[in-house]
DNA sequence: TCGCGTAGTTACGCGCGTGTTATAAGGCTA
DNA sequence: TAGCCTTATAACACGCGCGTAACTACGCGA
């Protein structure tokens, strides 16, 4: 039993049930440097690569950005961005535009940058990431309890309308 | 000589010069339905095809989507969304989020998106699109002197900040 | 009508990003 | 420590979105 998730970390599998992806995506991000593991990474057939709480939004992050059709190329600018930044993400924005990317925290900024005349902009908002990540280490994690069979089946899109359960304290 | 482009339309070779993008791509996006031109589509080898002014704004809406790291499906529900709309284009900005694609004119219906929490946002402000098709338009057609011989190398990116030339009666 | 330039057609191949399957090897329980 | 289960690794293949090159055929001028 042995949770082993809220104190040492996500194994492989365990994420892509959290985030909503494909282990084989997982795993070639990680093989092409997009987003290794921070706690602990792959030493040979065997071994388990060990993804921290922060890893999880940022392959959130990488997860809907490939759902609104962009490629790991601006998903790579995504994770650059956000490793650069402190960790208030929750209530911030990230911007991609084709001169550089951008964390704003209010509406105007976006607006500001739409009148400059950049070309596309690529609009993240953070706080759905980290609701809907909360939502699913919820759903699936076994809390201590004998509970951990009634998980819900899928909880890809939660469609809950921003709910900030903020439960990871 | 016989310019044949204000009037009748632009070919595939002139097309490519004035959007920026390569024969193979505009081949393609004609033969996979994405962008047909408007006014005469081939009708064997040796035809030719003739795009309206139209066409070049929407082809232009698609190399920016792709040079902004979008798939070919996104820039298809783009030209959806613009064959949809009228032809108020040169105020608006093109919104393609996950829940479908809107056209915003002020900037605070992208900010009531945003709030909204739909995901990921992607935002063409089509003034850009307007103001280069017509930039490339006046800087590659031969406008009637014989001065045509002297067309700029690149006109590609052409980095004028916000110029709106409104160059097309 | 002949010839040539121009433009569309076709075939082959590549890189990206991933699905599928089989294999190997560590980790954890008994 | 024996054993199984879990997890990473490897090889192969596929679709997308083109690049490249050869081919074909219209169109226009002489």
């Amino acid at each position: 039993m042995t949770p082993a998730n809220l104190e040492t970390g996500y194994r492989g599998p365990q994420v892509c049930a959290i985030v909503g992806i494909t282990y084989r995506q997982l795993d070639y991000w990680a093989r092409t440097d997009l987003l290794r593991p921070s706690l602990a990474d792959a030493r040979g057939s065997g071994t388990q690569r060990l993804y921290s709480y922060r890893d999880l939004l940022e392959l959130k992050v990488i997860k809907q950005l490939l759902d609104a059709g962009l490629n790991l190329r601006e998903a790579r600018r995504a994770v650059d961005c956000l490793r650069r930044s402190g960790d208030d993400l929750a209530t911030a924005n990230l911007v991609l535009g084709v001169a550089g990317t951008v964390l704003t925290q209010s509406g105007e900024e976006i607006i500001d940058l739409l009148r400059g005349g950049q070309g596309v902009l690529n609009i993240v908002p953070l706080a759905n990431v980290v609701g809907e990540i909360d939502a699913a280490i919820v759903a699936l994690a076994p809390v201590d309890g004998p509970l951990e069979a009634s998980a819900p089946p899928v909880v890809d899109e939660p469609l809950t309308p921003l709910r900030r359960a903020a439960g990871r304290g």
